[in-house]
DNA sequence: GACGCTTGTCAACGCCTGATGACAAGGCCA
DNA sequence: TGGCCTTGTCATCAGGCGTTGACAAGCGTC
């Protein structure tokens, strides 16, 4: 998203971790077919053709970038006692609420990743092939008890969903205040009696 | 997906329709991105230039597509009593469960449309204008009782997550019968304790 | 049977995409 | 200073897309 004006200095490992980073900002807010690499290659200041360079095809680069989140992982992070309220707050209230649960809104970068990868066929071919041992596996670990996988799919489930609903009513904006509130208290009850079993 | 090798007869309403049916298919497997107007065109048997000329762009002809399904209401028809082992057993079976609940996998075809759409910003433009209206509304309204409101979106938010959930992680192939049994059950549960109240 | 409107086809346009290979420029070393 | 590998740019390619306008074929009507 930064221009620099001044000439980027010379730095291999700089320049791919630069375009790595701008890449899963695009992934996040864009669709797989929506992000262009001349859109990521402007946004670190550097030819497109540079990233075909360093990371060989679209594809690729996506695929780099999954491994260079945390994906599941984040979500876990945390009071456990907590999850609920946490996550239904991100979903439910989205960027407004990055400053308190989580400043970067990096937690749900995974999530949001795989969100958007829906779209396109390539994207969900590589997303398909790993998505078990990226997300599924160790958030049916973490949950852990009975059931634990059948657990961890409505869990993901629901967060996905409701992500998803945000998205498709530009944050629930025909909702009053009041009853955003409501979702979200339902969501994270609805989520930790998930969690807890 | 079937080709006529005798001529089709000179009939515009019937073309256009056939062209809506096809191009509805198209939207419900694929993103709005990946679906070519070419495609819808080869289906039907037809040259795409025709599908321009009746819907003028591929936008319109989105927007023709949802207009053509009942959307949210179809997942209304039917016992009351029963929605959840309904829904849930579409989401979680899919295809394999068409026989009997949804022969033609018609009732959700509104809700994949939706689905499939998160990837494309032109798309979801098209979708985020109308969701309201064309969804949650009337979920809402058939729902009913205190907090309706926020009950349609967490109901709609868990089928939607958990139809991606399938799409994700290939039709919860990781997990036993047994476990999508627990799953489908456990989701009917969730699902009619909302419609419920 | 020729006209004219409808229905459908065909070739082409302009645009955008991801990818490639030749070339320029920085920076290190002798 | 001159050579040389690395880092980055540029022009360009082939292919796909949605869309357009000119043309062909069917079909009812005078």
């Amino acid at each position: 998203m930064v221009l620099c004006d001044v000439p980027r200095p010379r730095n291999a490992n700089a320049t791919r971790q630069a375009i790595l980073e701008a890449a899963r900002e695009r992934f996040c807010a864009e669709s797989y077919d929506d992000v262009g690499m001349r859109d990521v290659a402007r946004d670190v200041g550097v030819d497109a053709a540079l990233i075909s360079r360093y990371f060989g095809s679209k594809e690729d680069l996506f695929l780099a970038v999954l491994d260079s989140c945390k994906n599941g992982r984040d979500l876990m992070e945390g009071d456990r006692a907590d999850f609920g309220q946490r996550l239904a707050t991100e979903v439910v209230y989205g960027e407004a609420a990055r400053c308190e649960a989580d400043p970067t809104g990096e937690k749900m970068r995974g999530l949001l990743i795989l969100l958007r990868s829906i779209g396109s066929t390539k994207a969900m071919n590589v997303v398909q092939r790993t998505a078990n041992n990226r997300f599924f596996d160790p958030l049916t670990q973490w949950i852990g008890g009975d059931d634990a996988a059948v657990r961890a799919r409505l869990a993901s489930g629901l967060i996905m969903g409701m992500a998803i609903g945000r998205e498709l009513s530009d944050g629930f904006s025909a909702l009053t205040d009041e009853q955003r509130g409501r979702l979200r208290d339902r969501m994270a009850k609805a989520l930790q009696g998930l969690i807890d079993g």
